[in-house]
DNA sequence: ACTCACGCTTACGTTAACGTCAGCAACGTA
DNA sequence: TACGTTGCTGACGTTAACGTAAGCGTGAGT
């Protein structure tokens, strides 16, 4: 096992995600990510660009930060005592509910997409034969 | 095919759904909804329920109200001329693809929350066997 | 010595999605 | 007729998640 000490400034960080400067120190700001520091800058690790990506993954899920930060958080806790432990299970049972509602509601949008998307094309094709009958439209560019 | 000519007041609406009036009418003032007027009360039927349960859906998907117009609005857009029809076409495929990475996200995070629980109940079982070696603490309650 | 490029802090600004409050109208009822 | 409920319209307040701008520091080149 190597111990992966890459390093990431700021801005490297940021374009490889797509977001800006501001959004890693907001990040920092709220506790979301804590970069190493070498004078004032800020150097990133393995870890914190670790976080960044299950952050952003929870920003794309509609999550707010605070919620991001109790899920990311859950994947370093350490063993604990039997308290945490229980609490940490109750948190997880949470999240699943939450997770598995809005898997139920991405389904039912799908469906329903897919729905609006037959009558649709079906509406084109009644169009299509439609024109076929009236004949080429002046104005229609011919090669 | 009964009309179905059910009515609700913004409070019934409210409640049913668990929003505020202030929700309800907010979403009116960005077009979410459009109620009747009887006076200058206002009277919800069939069809703001329906699209205010959509609304909610998305809402919990995290999109924003503009986004959820625009997935709203396809249910109930009149056939329309072709141009209409494709850029609706290509509405529901950008949608689809934001869904479809949402899915993957949710299945990402509840597969990791899943390993976080199996190692959560390790730690669980280390700790009892532990505390079976050490015996019954002091200050436990027996029945 | 000068100039970029990159980074930092501080702090006010912005947008979305409502919350909250004041003041008023209509309506059933005790 | 007085009152409680329900609803209405402004209009200002709030929170989250950054945006944006000012002013400054620092190390690599020229």
């Amino acid at each position: 096992m190597t111990p992966d000490d890459r390093i990431w400034t700021i801005s490297q960080l940021a374009r490889e995600h797509a977001v800006t400067l501001r959004t890693l120190r907001h990040y920092e700001d709220v506790g979301l990510l804590s970069p190493e520091r070498r004078g004032t800058a800020r150097l990133f690790h393995q870890r914190d660009r670790t976080r960044l990506r299950l952050i952003l993954r929870g920003r794309r899920l509609g999550f707010t930060l605070g919620e991001i930060a109790t899920i990311v958080d859950m994947y370093d806790e350490q063993p604990g005592e039997v308290g945490q432990l229980t609490y940490l299970l109750e948190q997880i049972a949470v999240r699943r509910e939450e997770l598995d509602q809005r898997r139920r509601d991405i389904e039912d949008t799908l469906a329903e997409l897919a729905e609006v998307e037959t009558r649709c094309r079906e509406d084109l094709a009644r169009l299509d034969r439609a024109e076929d009958r009236t004949g080429p439209r002046a104005g229609e560019a011919y090669p």
